[in-house]
Parts: C-alpha cells; structure tokens; sequence
RNA sequence: AGAGGGGUGUCCGAGUGGUUUAAGGAGCACGCUUGGAAAGCGUGUGUAGGUCUCAAGCUUACCGAGGGUUCGAAUCCCUUCCCCUCUACCA
C-alpha cells in the first residue's frame, strides 16, 4: 500500500508511476485520494474535539461525585449526556471518510522503480542478460509431458482421479528427483546465510492482506470452507507476515529467510494450449527466500537474491535469462521484478521458472513492519524470490538432459537424488 | 470437541465503574558517583493519528480483536481469536 504522505509530497512521481503500471485516470485517482483524505482529517478532527469536552466532563462528574457534591454532578450528567448522540454520529463520520479512503487506496499498485522499461505485456520486458546456450538434442526428442510417460515418473491421470487437472502425482525416480531438488535448492539458500522457516501451508485473511494478495487477488486462492483460511500461493505469504505489526530490532537486520512449501493456485481463465503438462499446475513445491531490509540497502539485496538464483541455474547447467519486467508485466505489490527463464529444450521456449521482486515499503506500510532508525520508526524493504520453482526446472532438465540411455540428472544433484540417469 | 481458568507496556506483575495521568519490579538509555566496574542514587523509557514551518507542547485512540452499556470502562455485557488445566479424541 502507498503511503499518503509521500503520495501527498510526490503527486507527480506517483501519477507518472501508477501510469506506468497502466493504472487508468492516475492523476484523477490521486486527486481524489488527496481530497478525502482532507475530508478525513477534518472530520477526525471535529469528532476528536468532541471527545475532549466530552472527556473533561466526565472527569469533573467523577471529581462532583466524590467530594460528594452529587446535586451538581446530576446537572452536569443531564448536560453532557446530550453531547452523546452527536459524537458517536460524528466518529462514525471520520470512520467512514477513512474506510472509503482505504479502500481506495488499497487498489493501486505499488509504483515501479525508475529502471523499469515501460511497456504492456511481456514482449516489452527487457531481457538482462542470457548465459549458457542451446542444447543440442536429436531430432526427435521428447516434450516433457511424453518424457513421463515414456520414463513413467510424473502421472497425471492418476492426480486426475485422485484430485482433478493440474495436480500430478510423482512416483518413483519423479518422486525422488523432486525430493532431491528441494533439498538442493534449501541448501543452496543455508549456504548462502539464509535461515529455514517451515510455515503453515494455511493462511488467514490479515495474512492475505498483508502481502497483497487480499484484495487483489483474491479470486486466484483455494479457500476452505469452514473457517475460511486459504491455501498458500507461495511462501512468500506465511514468511513475510512473520513479520506482521513487528517494529524489527535495526541490529537485526538484514533478516534472510528460506521456506519450502507446495503452492496452490486456482489460475483461473489462464488455461491453454501452451500450458501443457508442468507448465502451470494447481500445486506445486518452490523455494522462496524472502529478505527484510532498511531501505538504503534493499536494491543490493534484489542483486544479490538474483546472483543466487542464477547461481543454482548455473549449477543445474541450465541455459536461462534474466529479464527486468515492464510496467505492464509486474506484479501489483513490486517496485521492482526479473524473472529468471529457463530454456526448455523441446518446447523451444522460454519457461519462467523464478520472479525476484523488491517491494519497498509496499509490503510493509500494509504488515506495519517497522524497524527504529536513530528513534524514528520508518517502514522496512521486503523482498522475495523463488529459489527455486520446480515444476518448469523439472521439465527443462528432462527435455535438455535426454538422450540415448535416457535422462542424465545434473551432477550437483546426484548426491541428492542417489541415481545419475532416469530410464 | 466439552468443562473451568486466563490474555495488561520490552518482560514480570497489580489493578472488579471515577485524580489510572496503568501501581510496583526487572530490563534498557542517559546522568551522578568511581581509578575502573558493580552496587547505589537520579532522570527518562510504547504505537498510531490530529494540530504545529520544525521542535516542544497540546490532543485522540490503543490493556488479545470487534461491538455494546454508562456522563465516565483495563474493570460490566455480547461476539470472536488465542493460551493454560482437566476430560474426550488422535498422528
């Protein structure tokens, strides 16, 4: 959420900012913006008036009532007792003109930071940099959702039976290499400072809201029923509302945290042909690692999680690219995103396969996460990245890494999964 | 899940309708004291909003959360979440 101070002192930063990210009538928005909260203050401001008479009288009424003076206290009961009906109508009031405020406000999207290209859909977002190269396969090599079958180790008409589309079953050496890469990707992260959080999979609203999920999208999350908790998109939600109305010790700082969880997600309307077999399933296993930062030191860290990242792609030898995403293709909460794809050998495209965002003080101003500067409480930096996803790495190491004898597993996981070819 | 007991500041803890302006203690910060430290003494010690050029000051809200009763609520009532004990169930 955007914070109405800096939207009130930088009008024309945000207006151009919320107009990169495509947001309609900016400049009317943060108008209107302005001009409740005006209308907020000023009612806030008569109801707090109110309350102080209000306060001061009954204060005198308890003094009446025990220096035993009850007929002038009676009188001054009768008195203040019409001031009531007014005060509660006029809390309501500024409770009101504050709700419509954020409500509002909770809508727009964070504003995206100065190097991000501007641009509508994905063919705008500016690719960094590229590393590795091509594989070079047979003519007829295999799709990732042939290579299962052939191999028998990810099955989705059994997830079909069990559960419905998009919810494979892994079996046998699928099972296994899905196990040994989360244990390599939670290593990876340990090496690299990070502390393990194993969060519930189940979240509530506050949490939903937090991150920015709730309200925006609200519609992409499976919910229970009974008691309304929802399945978590991503880690990213339980492991930053960790840190929810928390005022973080400055020495803490900077807090590195690493968590695997399944994901769920509804992915609603986004199903088509090119999102065949563990190119988009309703749950899947990731990595996130998620960091908290003082401000002045939150684009270092995005660095720094993007060199990770690459640095377990480079270690899977996969052929990726880095891309710095366009104000129409990030997501609602990010100032700031690559994404990291990965090559997938036999589909010939690009897969996404980790989002690296820095949130500023997005995620923050809505968690209340805090830390003290010199005494003054300012809002903290979040940041997040997959570290990694499996599904799309799974798919690029069986399509690049096929050949004769069958799949070759990348050396880095050998130790890990126990065997060196799926066959 | 049933019965009972709880939730107060950074922590412990007092507080069952009116100077509560949340006692007291611990911790922390600063100062005094000291050769230095400890002890001791003194002072300070939350968050958010409003007002204000800034600061100070003033002011509003916050005792798990939300609502209610009352001139006045940490205190009474309702709803809800969480914790503890016992019982039941259970990996």
């Amino acid at each position: 959420m955007l914070t109405l101070p800096f939207i009130r002192a930088y009008q024309e930063t945000t207006i151009a900012g919320l107009q990169k990210k495509h947001v309609a009538n900016a400049a009317e928005i943060v108008a209107k913006l302005l001009a409740q909260d005006d209308q907020r203050k000023a009612l806030l401001q008569q109801a707090e008036s109110a309350l102080e008479k209000s306060n001061a009288a009954a204060k005198e009424i308890g003094a009446l009532m025990q220096s035993g003076q009850k007929e002038l206290a009676e009188g001054k009961r009768a008195e203040t007792a019409a001031l009531k009906a007014s005060i509660k109508e006029m809390e309501e009031a500024a409770k009101a003109a504050e709700k419509e405020l954020t409500d509002l406000l909770v809508t727009l999207p964070n504003l995206p930071h100065s190097s991000v290209p501007q641009g509508k859909t994905a063919d705008d977002n500016e690719v960094v940099l590229t590393w590795g190269s091509v594989p070079v396969l047979a003519a007829d090599a295999q799709p990732h959702w042939d290579l299962i079958k052939k191999y028998d180790i990810i099955d989705f008409d059994l997830g079909n039976k069990i559960t419905g589309a998009g919810f494979p079953v892994y079996k046998g050496k699928g099972a296994r290499l899905q196990r040994a890469l989360i244990n390599f990707f939670l290593d990876e992260a340990i090496k690299a400072g990070y502390y393990e959080i194993q969060p519930p999979i189940l979240i509530n609203e506050e949490s939903g809201f937090g991150t920015g999920q709730l309200p925006d999208k609200e519609g992409q999350m499976y919910v229970t029923k009974e008691e309304g908790l929802f399945l978590i998109p991503t880690a990213e939600v339980p492991i930053t509302n960790l840190y929810r109305d928390v005022i973080v010790n400055e020495k803490e700082l900077p807090i590195k945290n690493v968590g695997h969880t399944p994901c769920f997600r509804r992915e609603a309307g986004s199903w088509g042909a090119h999102v065949r077999g563990l190119n988009r399933l309703h749950q899947f296993d990731k990595i996130e690692i998620v960091q908290i930062h003082k401000p002045e030191n939150s684009y270092a860290a995005l660095e720094e999680m993007s060199l990770h990242v690459q640095g377990l792609l480079q270690k899977l030898g996969l052929h990726y690219r880095v891309l710095r995403l366009c104000g129409g293709d990030m997501g609602f909460a990010s100032a700031l995103t690559y994404d990291m794809e990965a090559w997938s050998g036999a589909q010939n495209r690009w897969l996404e396969v980790s989002s690296v965002s820095n949130f500023e003080t997005f995620q923050a101003n809505r968690l209340k996460l805090r830390t003290k500067i010199d005494g003054k409480s300012i809002l903290c930096h979040t940041l997040n990245g997959s570290a990694l996803a499996l599904p799309r790495i799974v798919a690029s190491i069986l399509e690049n890494n096929q050949g004769p004898d069958g799949i070759k597993i990348p050396e880095v996981l050998v130790p890990y999964t126990g065997f060196t070819h799926i066959n």
